[in-house]
DNA sequence: CGGGATCCGTAAAGATACTG
DNA sequence: CAGTATCTTTACGGATCCCG
């Protein structure tokens, strides 16, 4: 973006030359909504390069909106300043837009079910499951053998676990669905009820666990800005 | 930015594509500011090819945030539509950010007059100002010729006019400064009193005009973000 | 496996000139 | 006034490789 950027004074030319480079605002968003290593980074970027990424991470660290540090296990951290945190109502506001005015079919057309099911493991809500380990298979029968099954295992106490080979536990709900209807109920346009009842959506398994779905499953953090259907 | 964009269903994702090209959020910053023509959006965009300009309006008119029409006089104008009125919220975050967290050393370095008088023609308030025509003459002594002197023409009834070249008027008030300083006061990082103090700025002609000079000279709508002096 | 670096072809943007 | 046309420079994508 730069060979001496926009040379205006005004903030919001500033700010632009920081932010509207390609792959920053939605590094950006990984960040804010808590990823923290290079390859946690990578899972919500799927087509961003590598070169690319540790270019925008060390940008990002000399505009003193990143600090790289190792964490408690050794491993190197990328963590927000408080002025990288304090970009959370632009990108917010970013996605509140994006969910008001683009038309859902065109977000729906980009499905990927890796984003998904990594956005899925990082919001899923424990508390209404059982206290115990519940293994979870998603399937997604119409799609390419790698993105085709999914397991998340939600164990007291430790962070939910996305496999996307078999982790060998017992499952105990099988959820399947196309991928598009998974994905507009994880955006909000379209409910756990509804889907099954279309049949767009089966569940299999242990009757407490899929009805309490709609609770445990939570939603995308913007989900609460959707467009009520037209 | 395309081919294919970034191919995530994520509405931030959605918006990034629209927001986070080159110029993209400048050039909105322009019409969200009210400059409706094409070459009024150039005045404002300085070092934008007039190309790279047409190309980018094009696109948001394809995105449905800019409507293209023949205004009253007849001449071709670019207004927001609601979708593009509703970006406001996110360009001010970023002047917002940018004032915050943005060293201002650093955007003092990016000095640039045309956009600065640009910006006081549009924000300037008449109405403490004689109820005559006001002729204000800007110096800046150590700019190159081109953007050495500016002058200000305020009639009771008429939209402001910004002058680069004599307009035969006699001035009321001459105001002599280097740009850094006049940049510094329309940022809020300055006053002109305090500018006046220290023998920043020296102002000569009518009394009345400028003891007000604070008052009628307004400040950019970004200024009241300001980061109080360290 | 985590965290990159390198190389090369393509796509976007800049500079400048020109036009209906 | 409101743009095109053309040519050069830069950024980015994609594949491959490296190293602790």
């Amino acid at each position: 973006m730069n060979q001496a950027g926009y040379a205006q004074f005004c903030p919001v030319s500033m700010a632009a030359e920081v932010l509207c480079t390609r792959w920053t605002i939605l590094l950006l968003r990984e960040l804010l909504f808590g990823s923290t290593r290079f390859n946690d980074l990578r899972r919500g970027l799927a087509r961003m390069s590598p070169a690319l990424l540790s270019q925008r991470l060390k940008e990002l660290e000399a505009e003193g909106i990143v600090r790289r540090a190792p964490g408690a296990s050794g491993v190197l951290e990328y963590h927000l300043t408080p002025a990288g945190e304090a970009l959370r109502p632009i990108v917010e506001a970013m996605g509140f837009w994006g969910q008001r005015w683009i038309d859902s079919e065109l977000s729906l057309q980009k499905l990927d079910a890796q984003l998904l099911m990594w956005d899925m493991r990082r919001r899923l809500n424990p508390a209404p499951m059982p206290r115990r380990r519940c293994t979870i298979q998603f399937q997604y029968p119409e799609r390419p053998e790698t993105e085709r099954l999914w397991w998340l295992v939600v164990e007291p106490g430790k962070p939910v676990d996305l496999c996307g080979i078999d982790p060998g536990f017992e499952v105990d709900l099988y959820v399947a669905s196309d991928l598009r209807t998974m994905t507009a109920i994880w955006m909000g346009q379209d409910t756990v009820r509804a889907a099954l009842g279309a049949d767009r959506l089966k569940l299999i398994g242990d009757r407490e666990l899929a009805a309490q779905m709609q609770t445990w499953l939570g939603l995308s953090s913007l989900a609460y800005a959707a467009r009520p259907a037209a």
